[in-house]
RNA sequence: GAGGAUAUAGCUCAGUUGGUUAGAGCGUCGGUUUGUGGUUCCGAAGGUCGUGGGUUCGAGACCCAUUAUCCUCCCCA
């Protein structure tokens, strides 16, 4: 048997999971700093929890768990009634209840209403754990994928906005990605714009559409539009829409008076504003990135009702990196009214591939051992096992080669773990009770004794 | 859900208009008189050419089907 894996995942071998946590300790330290705290769930949901939360291409892509003791005789009759209706294209409890986790926001509103009576409000949770989708993996796109989510519930100040929007910041920076652009919108300037079109029912299409002017042009949108049901002579409009540019404040202003019948929008445009007063004062005017306005931009999830950001980077051709907003009534799906949320998502698959084509990822990460001892004297082995043990001890990761070989093929061996020191002790060296030390960058050799060892490794930390 | 490409050694790939025992590089293993890797030199192992049919005297190559992978669109991280 050809041995293989599903289709869209991928094995991590130590190299790239020491890469990968490399980015989701960046990530969590962020996290931390400003003050979320870790939150856990399970891998599956029941199915009716996330059915219906993500659109209809959603429910589509969501990997459904198909139940066990189908083949008991007392549920015979209704996994077959259940397969009818999945032939359907309908979802039948009687022969799937549980499904994987297709993102982290559901399942945390689904938890924030479950423990409403233990949690502090405002609750700012972050969560990193992998999600899974039933899409046609491509560059960039996995069948299971990771997010690391920062949410805060119970709280409708634009601080929050501000936070996550320098969270972004901070965390790229750490990590020098470069070319990273946070771009913000608000789903209330993008309902006015449909407004003002008369055309409120379209406001999925038109952002849909405009959404994409940066990939098939103004030429495209307009015939976008057209398709989607947008009247010809709205695209006048829209087209004035689209070529707001400027500064922040000279956009806000523009798109003020363009949309001036709308109150939404004004609500929106104000919530811009806002936002990036507070964002001013919180930014480190260090970071290499910088917070911009898009109107343009859409977000796919349709329970964004405020301020939504993305992420990407022009660094390397690839889709967004990372993505949020704000959702009024997440939690009123489950039935807690009136709790306001905003989260903001990093894609972990996707930073990788970014910083793996940047060769951004630290060298010192490739080991964590810093020396093996060769086994050439069985003699010796009393005596290294002595400083194996010691230098553990001092919190020096040291390992003894467990079987006597080849000189050379244990070299080979170090080398290719990319263990920077070799320590050799043979007889001559156990005599003397001294370790001869290889420093496998440079090439050189000294001889040292157990203190002397422990000093040069700590040091080379 | 729609469209396109690919499938040959562990990996990356050659293989001419169909013609004898299917090749290379890298990797692996062995040797280079055995206590020195990343840079020698020599050698070896490893493939029923994705799978199943068909055309042909003859198929890795051509045709059909099937499966898998990759890519684009849709949508998304």
């Amino acid at each position: 048997m050809k041995p293989s894996i599903p289709q869209g995942t991928r094995d991590f071998s130590p190299e790239v999971v020491r890469r990968r946590q490399y980015i989701l300790n960046t990530i969590r330290a962020i996290f931390e700093l400003y003050g979320y705290q870790p939150l856990e769930t399970p891998s599956m949901e029941n199915l009716t929890t996330l059915m219906g939360k993500y659109g209809e291409e959603g429910d589509r892509l969501i990997f459904k768990i198909i139940n066990n003791g189908l083949n008991d005789p007392k549920n015979q009759e209704k996994a077959k009634i259940g397969f009818e209706k999945v032939l359907e294209g309908k979802n039948s409890p009687d022969l799937t209840e549980r499904a994987l986790r297709y993102d982290l926001t559901i399942p945390f509103a689904r938890y924030v209403v479950m423990h409403q009576n233990d949690l502090a409000f405002p609750f700012r949770r972050y969560q990193m754990q992998p999600v899974w989708r039933a899409d046609r993996p491509q560059k960039g796109r996995y069948r299971e994928f990771w997010q690391c989510d920062a949410d805060v519930v119970g709280s409708d100040s634009l601080i929050n906005e501000s936070e996550l929007l320098c969270i972004y910041q901070g965390a790229f920076h750490k990590m020098s990605v470069p070319g990273i652009e946070v771009k913000i919108n608000s789903r209330k300037v993008l309902a006015g714009l449909a407004e003002c079109c008369g055309a409120s029912g379209l406001l999925t299409d038109i952002t849909v559409a405009i959404d994409k002017l940066d990939k098939i042009g103004m030429d495209g949108v307009q015939k976008e539009l057209l398709q989607r049901g947008i009247t010809e002579d709205k695209l006048n409009f829209i087209n004035n829409y689209l070529n707001i540019t400027g500064d922040a404040e000279s956009q806000l202003i523009q798109m003020s008076q363009l949309l001036a019948s709308s109150e939404i929008a004004q609500t929106g445009i104000q919530e811009l504003r806002t936002t990036l007063a507070y964002h001013n004062q919180l930014a480190d005017k260090n970071w290499n990135s910088n917070v911009v306005i898009d109107f343009t931009l859409a977000r796919g999830l349709n329970y964004y009702t405020g301020i939504i950001a993305e992420v990407t980077t022009n660094a390397v051709k690839m889709g967004s990196i990372g993505g949020g907003g704000r959702y009024d009534d997440l939690t009123g799906l489950f039935g807690l009214k009136g709790l306001s949320g905003v989260g903001i998502s990093f894609g972990v698959d996707r930073i990788y591939d970014v910083m793996e084509e940047l060769n951004l990822f630290p060298e010192q990460l490739s080991s964590s051992t810093k020396i093996i001892f060769v086994n050439i004297e069985p003699a010796a082995e009393t005596a290294i096992l002595g400083y194996v043990n010691e230098l553990r001890k001092s919190g020096i990761a040291a390992e003894y080669y467990p079987d006597k070989a080849k000189f050379d093929k244990q070299m080979k061996y170090a080398d290719k773990r990319n263990v920077p020191f070799v320590g050799i002790v043979g007889e001559s060296e156990m005599k003397d009770n001294v370790i001869k030390l290889k420093n496998m960058i440079s090439g050189e050799q000294e001889t040292v004794n157990l203190m002397q060892l422990a000093n040069v490794l700590a040091d080379s930390i």
